[in-house]
RNA sequence: CGGGAAAUAGUUCAACUUGGUAGAGCACUUGAUUUGGGAUCAAGAAGUUGCAGGUUCAAAUCCUGUUUUCCCGACCA
């Protein structure tokens, strides 16, 4: 394409409503702009890099054998009371109403409408396998939006979703379904870890979640230094040693004035914070929860959440803590207190230890288990970066993930909720299986930004550039233009997809911006042309030759653009 | 949803404290000189100061409301 008269714009500036370097990036070379919070235009360049990237998805699902189709994104809500997700979802949805008063949302998701097509075609157990996925923007009106594409309120997601006879036939898809999620993520020459993870409010048995490692990623992934394993935080096993055990002695109400922390506590009593235990309250769907988990140690709400197979989770508020105590929020406790206790299994493993009182500027020494009772005794706290791994028993380490991928194992739960059923061959009616399997395509063209750049503008991968090669004109005198069109037409002629910024600017200009849109391979046609040779320069640098203009297209070619 | 900051030309910001003709850099237009890493000089064009109300002779500036955006946190298949 001839950059003159063609709809391009870069900016030299960063802009202000960007908070990440892949945003500004984007945003500065004209491919994607802000139009409200979580929304985005994509321009004639970003747009090129959304193609080919969906291309290599859909390449490797048609591959694996998965058959595309599209779904609408303005659904009836009665759609998702059947599954129950109408309040699981939430406040996520984009809710509205159509002439008639009749609820409608813009789809957050689409697992409910793929079980409705399901159904059509199975009746029998000869219907199955089968995978059906699509490219398609999902609506969810997040809290927060942020970080360019990673986290918007409007995205295109590809989700795939596999229907089999039974569990063991679900692992032969979920693993084709993983080799394909390799093959994909390879292709856009990102740097993830496969990581376990939580559920959700998918439901069902497993969950991976695919990472694109990056310092601006929201997620915390734990992955051991020697062993294989690899886990979200919310969901690794803490397998603590922690031991203390000391001759029982008397609980003690001690003064403490203005301790409200447990650094504060462990200041003010001059003791180790071991001997501490942090007490929260939450409000637990309705019910008011304490939660007791060693002083050091930080709460994880989703494994809470699992214990109790609770939907809800907030902390709770003064009003709701009177219910339980007369204590504040500085000083609260175990014992005595008028509510269920939920304890990290560490506690068990406690004597004489310290806590609230329940009474303001307050607190107990030498507290020990038989001074309360327990509910319930769980793992609730997240790993920590000196816990050992939970599979090996080695050093572990803390990393920052941008979730570009997940697949799930659902098992039988959409099925069973929606009717999605076959005979089998002794004619018994039984649920389908399903598998589904998510990558949201927005995000990983950030993730790539995110991971290939450099003080000049992003690096593109040949695979998802979108143009492989710019041809900058660097001059004005006839040769140069005679020549340079010469190279554009033969390349065009060969199927190479060539930007040509034949553009009335000086060639520094041009460089700036062919480096900050990130074009892979740049031809100049400058002052050696009166000796026969253009220059060749890969983004990366690798590569800056001078070459014979005659065999600039052999040259091109080693780099397999089309492979 | 809690806490904080902000909204002025396409963009990044100034002017607000102490009310009185809204300025600059980048981008844009024209001309000259330049021409391989975001050129220089000169001359221009460009704004209902987010919106609505109020105070005042006079409001970008003070007051009230409202909307939007950003940040920290909560939340988040």
């Amino acid at each position: 394409m001839r950059l003159k008269n063609t709809f391009f714009y870069t900016l030299r500036e960063n802009v202000k409503d960007e908070d990440s370097t892949s945003g500004n990036l984007l945003v500065r070379s004209g491919m994607i702009k802000k139009t409200a919070s979580g929304i985005y235009m994509f321009l004639p360049l970003g747009l090129k890099v959304k193609q080919k990237l969906e291309n290599i998805i859909r390449e490797e699902m048609d591959k694996a054998g998965a058959n595309e189709l599209s779904m609408p994104i303005l659904l009836p809500s009665d759609v998702f009371e059947a599954s129950g997700r109408l309040s699981s979802f939430g406040k996520d949805m984009f809710k509205l109403k159509d002439r008639y008063e009749r609820d409608y949302l813009l789809g957050p998701t689409h697992e409910e409408l793929f079980v409705l097509a399901a159904k059509e075609k199975v009746k029998s157990y000869r219907d199955l396998p089968f995978n059906i996925y699509q490219i398609g923007d999902k609506f969810r009106d997040e809290a927060r939006p942020r970080y360019g594409l990673i986290r918007t309120r409007e995205f295109t997601m590809k989700d795939a979703y596999s229907f089999d006879i039974d569990e063991a036939h679900t692992d032969i898809a979920y693993s084709n379904m993983t080799k394909a999620y390799h093959n994909i993520f390879k292709r856009l020459d990102l740097d993830y870890r496969v990581v376990k993870s939580d559920t959700g409010a998918m439901g069902g048995l497993l969950s991976e979640e695919y990472q694109a490692l990056s310092s601006i990623g929201e997620d915390t992934l734990v992955i051991c230094n020697k062993c294989d394993f690899a886990s979200n935080i919310e969901v690794a096993e803490v397998k603590s040693n922690y031991e203390k055990k000391e001759e029982l002695k008397e609980i003690e109400m001690v003064h403490t004035p203005n301790v409200r922390t447990i650094n504060d506590l462990v200041n003010f009593l001059n003791i180790d914070i071991n001997d501490t235990v942090k007490s929260l309250v939450y409000n637990i769907d309705g019910e008011i929860v304490m939660i007791l988990i060693k002083g050091d140690r930080d709460l994880n709400e989703t494994k809470v959440k699992k214990l109790l197979g609770a939907l809800d989770m907030t902390m709770a508020t003064e009003e709701e803590l009177k219910k339980i105590t007369n204590g504040t929020f500085g000083s609260l406790g175990p014992v005595n207190i008028k509510a269920k206790i939920i304890a990290d299994n560490e506690i068990l493993k406690m004597t004489n230890f310290v806590c609230g009182a329940n009474k303001e500027d307050y607190h107990y020494i030498n507290v020990n288990l038989k001074d309360f009772d327990i509910y319930k005794v769980a793992d609730i706290v997240n790993i920590s970066e000196n816990d050992k791994c939970p599979v090996c028993g080695s050093k572990i380490t803390f990393k920052k993930g941008i979730e570009i991928g997940n697949t799930f194992k659902l098992g039988t739960k959409y099925s069973e909720a929606l009717g999605l059923n076959y005979l089998d061959e002794s004619n018994k009616l039984k649920p389908v299986d399903m598998g589904c399997y998510g990558i949201g395509t927005a995000r990983c063209i950030s993730a790539v930004a995110e991971q290939h750049h450099d003080e000049n503008g992003i690096i593109w991968p040949l695979s998802i550039a979108p143009y492989p090669v710019c041809l900058v004109l660097a001059g004005n005198d006839e040769e140069m233009i005679k020549t340079a069109d010469n190279i554009y037409d033969l390349l065009m002629e060969k199927g190479i997809d060539v930007l040509y910024d034949d553009r009335n600017e000086r060639a520094g200009v041009k460089f700036k911006d062919m480096d900050l849109i990130g074009i892979p391979i740049r031809i100049t046609v400058g002052k050696k042309v009166k000796e026969g040779l253009v220059e060749i320069k890969t983004r990366d640098n690798k590569i800056n030759k001078d070459v014979k203009i005659e065999e600039v297209y052999d040259n091109i070619k080693e780099f397999k653009i089309n492979a």
